[in-house]
RNA sequence: GCGGGGGUAGCCAAGCGGUCAAAGGUGCUAGGUUCAGGGCCUAGUCUCUUAGUGAGUUCGAGGGUUCGAAUCCCUUCCCCCGCACCA
């Protein structure tokens, strides 16, 4: 058996021995870049990766070899705060993470000494990075990843960090970067915002900043604040509900008097400047009084409502009896004691399906008693709730903001009364499970973090110009282009930078660091010119902001560029050259999981920057890989890395596995089982074209036509098949349909000089993208010319494609496939074995239906009386009328292509050897007509009668 | 909650108005093979029937459109993913 990981080593080296991915700017040909997102570099890459790079390397190569200049530069991504942490965590002695990494230095180092090294540098971040850069770059390359690697970087490179500075200077200029106020998780003790993953058990309670506006009702020296989710509901308050048992407090807010929970006073100590309480008093003390209306200025009275949460929210809340069935229902309590009985339900709604008052028509409808029933009432109120939102329109009493609808009115009363400065915001933890704490066990607050820099992917011009992009753009599966549509429309500010981890300083705030997800979205362009940058040792300095608006976006004269920064002309001249030539990205390819962050970041910052030209091309997306059913993690013991998989499997045989083995939409189980069992597949195909033995002449016959058009309709449904991103399919044309025909051709004619001249080297090609080492060596073995990696892609000759002459095999394999099931019936060896093939009224039969049936006619009569027309049918009619009748039953039968008698029997007859060596049996093919035998009679068109003796 | 994707034979997974009892793989069964080493080939694998081209019931469930539906529409149940400051 073949040495096969041999080869693929072998192969590997003389890639990269003669350069052959390392393309030049060529006018004369058409680009193709490909931007495969740079790995981040604190964990080894685990065959889910595989699964992204196999992929995009099988896109590349045959980009490569359909005539394109195909470049694939691949860099490092540092930023951020993980590798920083993971050499904290080294530092400190942390045995568990020491054990993980030990783990991931023995893939590639066996040495255990060496090891021990490795590991102690880790204490460096840049040992980190520097070690992960090296292994990933020896990690594709055993992949077979057809990368240019003169292009490598680290997102932490001085260069790179001039090259983000001007990003964000540019972003700046245009006003999407804009400080502000932020709310965010935050643990006091350990001084920082809190993510998911700082949280306990952080995925399962799905931590969450909630957002409650308060509106402040004037009221002695200051305000009673009130909390809802619904500001917009203002207009139809009545009255207030306070819980007459809760703990309340006079509260320093800012400059103001607030009067409010005192749990929701704590809450505001993180988020307003200054808090300061005052005094501290029970609901039910100021229960009776009245406060004003903010927006009408109306009296509103302070009522008893045992419903209200004196901890939640502010503690207090308004009531909105026309339209919240609590308000209602604890009306209809208090008015029960003789309380507000002046107090009428206003309505400021108007929604469709319902009466006036929705909340009295549902506490009606719901037969509520008292503000307690809270299942009834949270089953009204999110009944009312959801019919107000989608259909409701505020009325002719919301004074500016009647008419319109409740879906889009809400944005707008908000600005609106928060310049009037009686509108604020309260932020609270929410999650599934409450108390929320930190890892430390601090309970987690919601700080408002001020001069928060953001970048404002809510601006509204930009947000056009992203629709823009995405429009123009290919997205695969187009599927999910609506969930990029989605995006765009949802995104708004989000902040740009942080103040610890690796990464480029924000210009204009160089106290701030820019976050990772910011820093990582039009670096293809870097690529384009590092390799002149670092060749020409060129400065940081000397890349100033005039520097990369004219490289990049054609500002400026490159004399003034030279005076500025000391770069020769020439060399400005070439890196815009070679700008201009490789951009925009044409393909980029990566885990769906990006979709709604990276990718969409992607499309912004490439619009905002880039004139239209510029603009990304394609983007393809893959889902995720999982083990035996399983995710892959470390606490499971599962991971696969992808340096064992050459030892393991051979790449070749990973690369085909992975392109089978799922669409690339759908999540793909990596069954061990599985690929062993393809290997025997491999073996198969490697040991049939290298052994296969060529003769000096072809000679002419249909099964050679055969294998030839069959050959030739596999290239065409392959390319296609590739060509929308579907390696599956391009597989399963490409190998697994070749080597059965191949197989089955074989079977049929011993000669192989026609599979060796004409068909393998073109097989041999076609395979090349999914298994390009193994296709290396058996292009080379075929004599074929050159890498077969930058030989060109097989082209389908339609004229070759003879449907006539695969239907025609299709016939004898029927036939074939037929014998053998009587045979087994029979449960002897059949020693005669003879033929019939249908009379040649029983083709013209089939025509004549077949036309009928297509116009829509599929009367029988009508049918009948066409056929009788033809003198030579009538006297046929009687087996005619049993016929017509199944073939209408059933269409499928109907044989519109019969090819004839006289065909049907040529064609049995040139395979008649072949049937004899097959069954080992005497074979006799006969006419219809020309036999008495009952069975006879059953032939139809492309399925002859058999009798089996 | 909002948004997106999906439910197909023992399992995985294609198909997305007729050529569909439904590709391919895997599992299982039988036969063959000068086949020792996780081979290879052929056939079968919803039910019944039959010396094959026959009948019935299937594609989460229930309705509908159509001469015809796994494929289109409606209702319903179930599963997965995203909702950010985290790479």
């Amino acid at each position: 058996m073949a040495d096969l990981l041999a080869i693929e080593q072998k192969w590997q080296k003389k890639w990269l021995d003669e350069k052959i991915f390392e393309p030049n700017v060529d006018k004369k040909k058409k680009k193709y870049f490909v931007a495969i997102p740079y790995p981040y570099t604190n964990a080894p890459f685990h065959i889910g990766h595989g699964r992204t790079y196999a992929t995009s390397d099988i896109f590349a190569r045959y980009r490569r070899m359909s005539g394109l200049n195909v470049i694939w530069p691949m860099a490092y991504h540092v930023t951020g705060t993980p590798v920083l942490a993971t050499s904290a965590k080294i530092e400190s002695g942390d045995e568990d993470t020491k054990k993980l990494f030990r783990e991931y230095i023995k893939l590639h180092t066996k040495n255990d000494k060496k090891v021990e090294e490795i590991l102690k540098s880790f204490v460096n971040p840049e040992a980190v990075m520097s070690y992960f850069s090296k292994t990933f770059y020896a990690d594709f390359n055993s992949l077979g990843c057809s990368i240019d690697w003169r292009r490598q970087f680290t997102t932490n490179d001085k260069d790179y960090n001039k090259f983000i500075e001007w990003q964000f200077k540019t972003l700046h200029k245009m006003g999407y970067i804009k400080k502000g106020e932020f709310p965010v998780l935050f643990c006091q003790r350990c001084g920082n915002a809190v993510g998911v993953d700082d949280i306990k058990n952080g995925d399962q309670i799905k931590p969450e900043v909630q957002e409650w506006y308060l509106w402040k009702f004037p009221y002695e020296d200051g305000f009673i604040v009130c909390a809802t989710l619904r500001p917009e509901t203002i207009y139809g308050v009545t009255n207030l509900w306070i819980n007459p048992d809760g703990n309340y407090a006079k509260v320093q807010v800012d400059n103001e008097i607030w009067y409010i929970g005192q749990k929701a006073a704590e809450k505001l100590r993180t988020q307003k400047a200054k808090v300061f309480v005052k005094d501290v008093f029970l609901g039910k003390e100021i229960v009776g009084e009245n406060c004003k209306s903010p927006v009408t200025g109306k009296k509103i009275p302070i009522f008893v409502g045992t419903f209200v949460e004196p901890q939640a929210g502010s503690g207090i809340v308004y009531s909105v009896p026309a339209h919240a069935p609590f308000d209602y229902a604890a009306l209809k309590d208090v008015q029960r004691k003789g309380i507000a009985a002046d107090i009428e339900p206003i309505v400021i709604i108007k929604v469709e399906g319902y009466s006036e008052a929705p909340a009295v028509e549902a506490y009606n409808k719901y037969g509520i008693k008292s503000q307690n029933e809270l299942e009834k009432l949270n089953k009204a109120t999110e009944e009312v709730y959801k019919a107000e939102f989608y259909s409701g329109t505020l009325n002719e009493r919301c004074g500016k903001f009647a008419g319109k609808k409740i879906l889009e009115v809400k944005d707008a009363v908000v600005e609106h009364f928060v310049k009037e400065k009686v509108l604020d915001k309260l932020y609270e933890v929410n999650a599934l499970e409450k108390p929320v704490k930190c890892r430390c066990g601090e309970e987690v607050t919601v700080s408002v973090l001020k001069d928060q820099w953001f970048i404002d992917y809510g601006n509204k011009e930009w947000k056009e110009k992203a629709r823009k992009c995405l429009r123009q753009m290919e997205i695969v599966p187009e599927s999910s282009r609506k969930l990029f549509e989605d995006t765009i429309e949802w995104l708004h500010e989000k902040p740009v930078a942080r103040k610890r981890g690796l990464g480029t300083k924000l210009p204009m705030d160089p106290s701030w660091i820019i976050e990772s997800l910011s820093d990582s979205t039009i670096y293809m362009a870097f690529y384009t010119v590092v390799n002149h940058i670092r060749n020409n040792g060129l400065k940081p300095e000397q890349l100033t902001e005039n520097f990369w608006n004219y490289v990049l976006l054609s500002k400026g004269k490159e004399t003034d560029v030279e005076k500025e920064t000391g770069i020769p002309k020439k060399l400005l001249l070439k890196m815009k050259e070679e700008f201009e030539y490789w951009y925009p990205v044409d393909l980029r390819h990566t885990g769906n999981a990006h979709l709604s962050n990276h990718l969409t970041f992607y499309i912004f910052n490439h619009a905002a920057i880039f004139p239209e030209k510029h603009w990304p091309r394609t983007i393809s997306m893959l889902d995720m890989l999982i083990k035996d059913g399983k995710k892959m993690s470390k606490s499971l013991g599962n991971v696969i890395p992808l340096a064992e998989v050459p030892q393991r499997y051979t790449t070749d045989l990973f690369r085909l596995y992975i392109a089978y083995g799922a669409d690339l939409s759908s999540v793909m189980d990596f069954k061990e089982a599985d690929v062993l069992a393809l290997k025997s597949k491999i073996h198969q195909f490697f040991n049939l074209v290298i052994s296969a033995k060529k003769g000096k002449t072809v000679k002419p016959c249909s099964i050679n036509k055969w294998i030839v058009s069959r050959f030739n309709t596999n290239v065409l449904e392959a390319t296609k098949a590739i060509e929308s991103y579907n390696p599956r399919l391009y597989v399963q044309h490409a190998f697994f349909n070749v080597l059965n025909d191949v197989l089955y051709y074989q079977r049929r004619h011993t000669d192989e000089t026609l599979l060796v001249k004409e068909i393998f080297p073109e097989w041999v090609k076609l395979l090349a993208p999914v298994m390009p080492h193994l296709s290396e060596e058996l292009w080379e073995h075929l004599g074929g010319k050159g890498f077969v990696s930058l030989a060109s892609w097989p082209k389908s000759d339609k004229k070759r494609i003879d449907s006539t002459i695969e239907a025609s095999e299709e016939l004898v394999s029927n036939t074939t496939a037929d014998i053998s099931e009587i045979i087994k019936l029979v449960g002897h060896a059949a020693q005669k074995i003879t033929i019939f093939v249908a009379d040649e009224w029983k083709s013209k039969l089939m025509a004549v239906v077949a036309d009928m049936v297509e116009k829509g006619k599929r009367d029988f009569r009508e049918i009948m009386t066409e056929l009788m027309k033809d003198e030579a049918m009538k006297k046929h009619a009687e087996d005619i009328a049993k016929i017509i009748p199944r073939l209408l039953r059933d269409v499928k039968k109907i044989n519109a292509n019969a090819m004839g008698a006289k065909k049907e029997k040529e064609l049995l007859e040139e395979a008649k050897e072949f049937l004899k060596e097959e069954f080992k049996a005497k074979i006799e093919i006969a006419a219809e007509h020309e036999s008495r035998e009952q069975k006879a009679r059953q032939a139809m068109p492309g399925k002859p009668a058999l009798l089996i003796s």
